[in-house]
DNA sequence: AGCTATCGGATAGTCCGACTGTCTATGAGA
DNA sequence: TCTCATAGACAGTCGGACTATCCGATAGCT
């Protein structure tokens, strides 16, 4: 097909389409002659893979470049984590700033000690802090059931894995699955909470769902 | 005190500390005059949750505004939660693409009946149509996993909520728990992937953590 | 009183990511 | 032959978050 027919297919511009390829995301098209190149099933495929992780999942063309990248390579899945965790930057990576001492303490009271130096450990103690500096510090408690609930999806994340006997299988479904499984879980959380809300405080008249 | 030992103390420059007040996120200093103003504890305190929500959380201006406005005006918290909501909207809530049908059955089978037109579970939807686009569509375990750590991560929210006797304070936690709440659970679940990973995939040699 | 460093306030400029628009040469199809 | 879509290059736009410059005024020192 030609360009015009996949971006019709797509529903993205022509123009984007053009972008996508020069920043590398998108393989160009095989050239039949200097202004005629044609676009297969894999383009659609990828293109719709592009906006999805950046509709969907809020990943970065840059982001999305080494995602694709490393299904293209196919790379072996313990290097997968990598990139999918460098792909998709955790929300407050910025190390400038350290952590408190008790917030440190208080994540390392939940995780595994072998994790302790882990970059994530320094995010979420952060944000502990940010809960100090809105004058609502959080309960151990609070904290020690996130890390269970963590626990649940990783250990579902890895099942999800082992399901796959095909190395590649796996290795894309760690690429994808860092950066979807955030979005499903923070989407799965909000509804929770109005379920939770709900059965909590009964409202009356019906509720009128939160505009997200 | 003046605004640059405000801007020293915060470690934020005097030109940010501007914005933030033209933004209307930082209230003005008490003017002493045409040239002069004292700021005091508040300020630095509003800062560093600004600081924080920007840095920790990824929250933009505008979301801080919204959820800073809350807390000034100390809203009710059932409010709470849609401002919370609003300030910190759901990776991929673009409303532009409809779910595919099966997609929506999938999240429908996991969640509370009257949950089913929130937003988020389209945002859910969305994210497994990706999961297909790349190739990896993901089984209803992993699914009824995910709820299963939402339902228990939204329980220890509201008993969070409800360990405060104050509404003010339980509107604060709200406002500023949604977007630190995501936070603390990505960040566990890269340490928790790391802890199983280990389990199931044991390392010889030291594991070498990936760059987040 | 004179001087200067700093302050508050306003406005304009910068930087980055993700496109979007314009232009040109070319060749396929009517 | 003529028109039109195309590939490819490159410049322009837009929004968000700052950052730099300028100006008038005055606190505080001499």
């Amino acid at each position: 097909m030609r360009i015009s027919e996949l971006s019709r297919l797509s529903g993205v511009s022509v123009a984007s389409i053009k972008y996508y390829i020069r920043e590398g995301v998108l393989a160009a098209g095989e050239s039949d002659g200097p202004n005629r190149a044609t676009y297969g099933g894999d383009h659609l495929a990828r293109l719709r893979l592009i906006r999805g992780l950046v509709d969907s999942a809020g990943v970065s063309i840059a982001g999305v470049k080494r995602i694709a990248g490393a299904l293209d390579a196919g790379i072996p899945v313990n290097e997968a984590f990598g990139v999918a965790q460098s792909a998709v930057p955790l929300v407050g990576a910025t190390d400038g700033t350290e952590p408190s001492a008790h917030a440190t303490d208080a994540i390392r009271d939940v995780i595994h000690p072998h994790a302790v130096g882990h970059p994530a450990a320094a995010s979420a103690a952060r944000a502990l802090d940010t809960f100090e500096a809105a004058g609502e510090p959080i309960s151990a408690a609070w904290l020690e059931r996130y890390a269970e609930a963590a626990a649940i999806v990783a250990r579902a994340d890895f099942d999800e894995l082992e399901r796959r006997p095909d190395p590649a299988a796996q290795a894309r479904i760690v690429a994808v699955g860092t950066a979807l499984g955030d979005v499903v879980f923070q989407s799965l959380r909000r509804i929770a909470q109005a379920t939770e809300g709900e059965r909590r405080f009964p409202s009356p008249p019906p509720a009128s769902p939160p505009a997200v």
